[in-house]
Order: C-alpha cells, then sequence, then structure tokens
DNA sequence: ATGCCTTAATGTTTAAGA
C-alpha cells in the first residue's frame, strides 16, 4: 500500500503537476494540504478520471485539504476533534483497514502568542484523537504539514530563527509528546539521519542553496510501523516547473499480514 | 530585511505562508 501526503500550495495552481505525479506513482492514497479554495471550487472531476474518489474540507483562501483515494473509503471527521476553530485542516478517512488523518497544522508565525497558542492547541487536540485511535485498537497514520522540525537535523543551518514557532522548544515537545504514545516517525525509523527535507521556502534561492527544511511528517501506530517498507521524500518534485515549496512525503506498507493470514 | 517568492482576494495593495 502507498500513501502520501503532499502541502500542495494551492489545488488549482497544482492541478496539473499533481495529476502527471498521480500518474507516475499511482498511490493507492494522496493527502493533500493548503488546497486554497472552497470545496465546490476543488477540481474533484479531474482527480475522478484519474481514479481517485476526494475527500474534501475546503474554506475560502487559505487552508484546505483534501485526500485522494483509489477504492472504497468512508470520511470518519471532517475536522479534528477537540480544535474548536473553524479551519479547514483535518479530514480523516478509514480505508483498507486504517484510519488516515491528513492534518495542516498551524504554523504559529502569525498572530503574535495567541496565534502560537492556536498552534499548540492543535496538537493537544491531535494528541488525544491519536490516543482515543490507541485505546480502541484502531491502526492509523497521522499524517501531513506538521509545521516542526522535529530536530535542528530537519532545518537546514540558518534556514530559520531560534524563535521561530516551527523550532521553538515548545513545538518540538509537543511533536516528541506524540512520539511517546508509541507513534512512529516513519521516515527516521527508515533513515535515522541525515537531511530529508520536504520544504523549500521560495524566496533567497533556497531550493538551489538546499536550504530546506523537514515539516511534513506520516506518524504511524505500532501495528502500522510493523509493516513499514519505505518512506521519503520526493525532492524531484521541486525541481519542476511552478512547483508546490513543499514535496510530497511517500510511504508503502507492506501487506497486512492479518488480511492475508 | 520577518526581505528576497507565491498564493488568493480584500485587488493598482494586503495577509499569510515558513
Amino acid at each position: 500500500m502507498k500513501i502520501a501526503t503532499w502541502n500542495v500550495n494551492s489545488v488549482r495552481q497544482r492541478q496539473h503537476l499533481i495529476l502527471d505525479w498521480l500518474e507516475r506513482q499511482q498511490p493507492d492514497v494522496l493527502m493533500m494540504q493548503e488546497i486554497k479554495c472552497e470545496t465546490d471550487q476543488f477540481p474533484a472531476d479531474a482527480f475522478k478520471e484519474a481514479g481517485y474518489d476526494c475527500a474534501i474540507v475546503g474554506q475560502k483562501s487559505y487552508n484546505g485539504v483534501a485526500t485522494l483515494v483509489k477504492g472504497g473509503f468512508e470520511v470518519t471527521s471532517d475536522h479534528l476533534p477537540g480544535f474548536d476553530h473553524p479551519v479547514a485542516r483535518y479530514v480523516e478517512i478509514r480505508t483498507q483497514k486504517l484510519t488516515l488523518g491528513n492534518l495542516y497544522l498551524p504554523n504559529g508565525n502569525s498572530g503574535g502568542e495567541e496565534g502560537y497558542a492556536t498552534k499548540l492547541a492543535f496538537f493537544d487536540a491531535l494528541t488525544a484523537r491519536a490516543q482515543q485511535f490507541l485505546q480502541t485498537d484502531t491502526d492509523f497514520i497521522l499524517a501531513g504539514d506538521y509545521n516542526v522540525c522535529p530536530t535542528p537535523e530537519d532545518c537546514a543551518p540558518g534556514a530559520l530563527g531560534p524563535d521561530d514557532a516551527l523550532v521553538r522548544p515548545q513545538s518540538r515537545a509537543a511533536y516528541r509528546r506524540m512520539l511517546w504514545l508509541g507513534l512512529t516517525d516513519a521516515l527516521r525509523a527508515l533513515h535515522p539521519s541525515g537531511t530529508a527535507y520536504t520544504f523549500w521556502d521560495y524566496q533567497a534561492g533556497a531550493w538551489p542553496r538546499d536550504s530546506g527544511l523537514r515539516i511534513d511528517h506520516a506518524l504511524l501506530s505500532p501495528r502500522v510501523a510493523e509493516r513499514l517498507e519505505t518512506a521519503w521524500p520526493d525532492k524531484a518534485e521541486r525541481a519542476l516547473e511552478r512547483p508546490s515549496d513543499h514535496v510530497p512525503l511517500v510511504v508503502t506498507l507492506r501487506d497486512d499480514a492479518q488480511a492475508t493470514a
């Protein structure tokens, strides 16, 4: 099973790049963030033609998430339970015996301390959601744009100041708290060290200088982690014409031994 | 100079992104 997450920075601007990528990679699931459109503006027909059905939670101008799925699925939530802000930053589906949460965590650099508090509040609710799944023995993946560089190795030297919301100690602690629940960072489980950036700023020649960040992550519940086969950021996508500033993070899982036994 | 791009919309500028 092949699952990807990608902050596309406007699905309408990126539609053809996304369709080309789907054609090449053929994932079973693609979780997209920052679709930047209302639900009824989402180009669902084009993705349908490519073989994908969509779970869409859009809003005007900003944010917005959508999950593309091959095969049957059901939407289990169109918002993050416990996060009481009317923003389109979470959609959750169930397919192939997995619950897949697609998240766009607040950046936390705008809106002063209140804006930063919103980021931590989202983390709290996401942690509670994960605990709920663990308690109910639900296999799950929580993937998306976490807007956190978990360790210094995940932030190119000089790319961000020490007070940036992506690297503040509380942000990193909030991310670690999810790992401490027993979740697995798919990329780091297979590639424990080294750079594995998923984002390069449009500004200041960040891409040619390889001044990137690892901020897009896939966290796996214990039984799903047992099936982890590969995890890689599709860096080549950043070099194409008019790309998103993020690249897809791709995770593949071996077949469920329980299902095939 | 929290700028250097890029996006959407409030649109001949602004806010947000990270």
